[in-house]
DNA sequence: GATCACTACTTAATCATTTAAGTTCGTGTG
DNA sequence: CACACGAACTTAAATGATTAAGTAGTGATC
């Protein structure tokens, strides 16, 4: 047991400690807090008026969400690394739909991170939040299992989560779309800029026993949009020409690009997995002499404004990373008839791939 | 009081329930969980696996914090709008530094607005946070006030709010430094591209009776430090040339600078509160088919990464945009021994105004 | 004048933990 | 043997609110 406070002096004020001091009961403070419409109008006026005179800010957080089992707050997990999340242009546009829906609604966000420690712990079951929103592709593991336990709201954006309710775009459908219209004009050498197609932490490229390693869904199907508009292009591609980036960052981007460019024979189309990849392919391919589209045609996917007004502006595949973010925030709310929404793509026809 | 539940059923496991199952404490239970060094090694591995067994996932997040006075959570107030701050570049670089220290230390990051809704009510009492880091101007009310009286942890970062320590730039020297080196060649007409200088939400050139109005001191201190260069130089700059955007968004920034270079006369040196203002800049003179620099010289604020690789190039003030979060988080946590940090710029001179 | 409905409260149980202080028991020591 | 000590627990008092159910008083209605 705690000792008593030697001074007899409270730290904090509470709706006890205020009840004594107005000679009223504490359900009535909590009720001028909480239910104006349990008093009458003049007596909840004078106890917010005396509360704030005695300095009680008003309820515990803590408190009222242990006795009321709510607390305002939606956990939203990254998968990826937190801090790189924040700068990454679709994770923020994503993060920014979010946002739009939850602030309006009084709720407040605690980002998470998928990521584990060393020690494997999670913090789904620490995380002081009336349910999740889970954004990208999580690896199996002890966080993943609090996910499927812990019983509260969830909604999965570009991820499947067994049992879960999800938010995504069609991978598949926009990447072939997009290498169909790129194939239009017969390219000699294709090389494919893959995003965490294979579970390292290096640029590489594929090899064949890594190719349908599913460790990244998302670019697994994007892969086979890829690949089966080649096909019907009548184009093979092997793994040889299919490069993987650990990250989306420009520097892993960058490197990836570099080294595409370099091998041999020199790929004149890229299809790239992410629009970070196609503009760093750009700049490689300008910084090595290259011209873009005539010596080398780029096909970005996410359209990132970015894109737009750089010169040659990047043809890319659009999804609305934003709508994505309102349309989780609302299933998460209850607010869609659907459970379930898959947002299409567009292409978008710019210069690095007329 | 609350009627018993129908089925007797508990509707989710607690500590109680689990120490009836196993016979233990709840003190045992939870110490097992939290202070390993308080029960012999087997007895805990045996809780844990018992309560995995049952079901009983761990301990619950308010429960805990009502106890321990602790949340693990750190509520980060962002004063513009939330849904915004989340897509520019400068908070997103920002927010990435203070994850980037938080996720390491276990905690979490509870992004809370610090625009009030329409009842005025502040989300100040109600976070469930150990304390705050206060990103970007506050107006004063409600909020503000509430920021004072909390008495927990807190941290302001680009603002000044009375006995809390701090941590900022120095936009005085970094406006001034930059107006400085543009203004070596001398300019005809100098346009000074504010941002939220005044208290409106609309695009607009400043009057007189409004110049050193204090809302947002971040631009007024810039301001200054144009000014004052300008004055060294020789230069009166009329309040009529002197414009200001309500946000630090595209259009905003878009639609002031088609102002500034369609108003009479056409000004050959812009001076920019932010880098998005003077992007947009380049692209309304490129569009109007003015040259940059030969034209007009453009000159940013912030250093973003957007600015390196376009043509022109921007020239601008660089500012440490991620170091402020991780200078933030440190000073938040103790680990610094300052208490206040002024953080030095840097002038990147590039194409836009060599 | 009894009954009823309504307002404006109060009472007290409950939410799920943590932790200082107390208990028990086995072991080493003078 | 007595005593101290530490390990391994248990006991029970907080932590600060919310809220169903109960109560008292007032006025209207039959």
């Amino acid at each position: 047991m705690e000792t008593a406070n030697p001074d007899n002096r409270p730290r904090r004020l509470t709706v006890k400690l205020m009840a004594e001091k107005l000679n009223v009961s504490t359900a009535t403070i909590s009720n001028a807090f909480n239910r104006p419409d349990q008093l009458s109008d003049a007596r909840r006026r004078w106890i917010l008026e005396e509360c704030k005179r005695h300095g009680y800010l008003g309820p515990n957080a803590a408190a009222r969400s242990l006795r009321t089992g709510r607390t305002g707050n939606v956990g939203v997990m990254l998968a990826d690394n937190l801090a790189y999340s924040l700068t990454d242009p679709v994770a923020s546009e994503f993060l920014h739909g979010l946002a739009e829906v939850f602030d309006q609604r009084q709720m407040n966000m605690l980002l998470l991170s998928g990521q584990e420690d060393d020690e494997h712990r999670s913090r789904v079951q620490e995380a002081m939040v009336d349910g999740f929103i889970v954004y990208g592709w999580l690896k199996k593991g002890r966080t993943y299992e609090r996910l499927l336990q812990h019983g509260k709201q969830m909604v999965a954006v570009d991820f499947d989560l067994e049992g879960c309710t999800w938010v995504n775009i069609d991978n598949y459908e926009g990447a072939r779309c997009s290498a169909e219209h790129a194939l239009k004009k017969p390219p000699v050498n294709v090389a494919i800029m893959g995003l965490r197609l294979v579970d390292t932490d290096r640029v590489c490229r594929i090899r064949d026993q890594e190719l349908f390693n599913e460790t990244r869904a998302i670019s697994v199907r994007r892969l086979h949009g890829y690949l089966d508009a080649l096909k019907a292009a009548g184009h093979h591609v092997s793994s040889d020409r299919i490069w993987s980036t650990p990250t989306n960052t420009h520097q892993d981007a960058y490197q990836a690009a570099r080294e595409a460019l370099t091998s041999s024979p020199r790929p004149d189309l890229m299809l790239c997995m992410s629009d970070r990849i196609a503009l760093a392919a750009i700049q490689a391919a300008l910084q090595m002499g290259l011209k873009v589209p005539d010596d080398v045609r780029i096909v970005g996917f996410d359209g990132i404004p970015e894109g737009a007004n750089l010169h040659p502006s990047l043809t890319t595949v659009y999804q609305q990373s934003a709508e994505k973010g309102r349309t989780a925030a609302q299933i998460f709310l209850g607010e869609k008839e659907d459970r379930n929404v898959l947002l299409p793509t567009c292409l978008l026809v710019r210069e690095s791939c007329p």
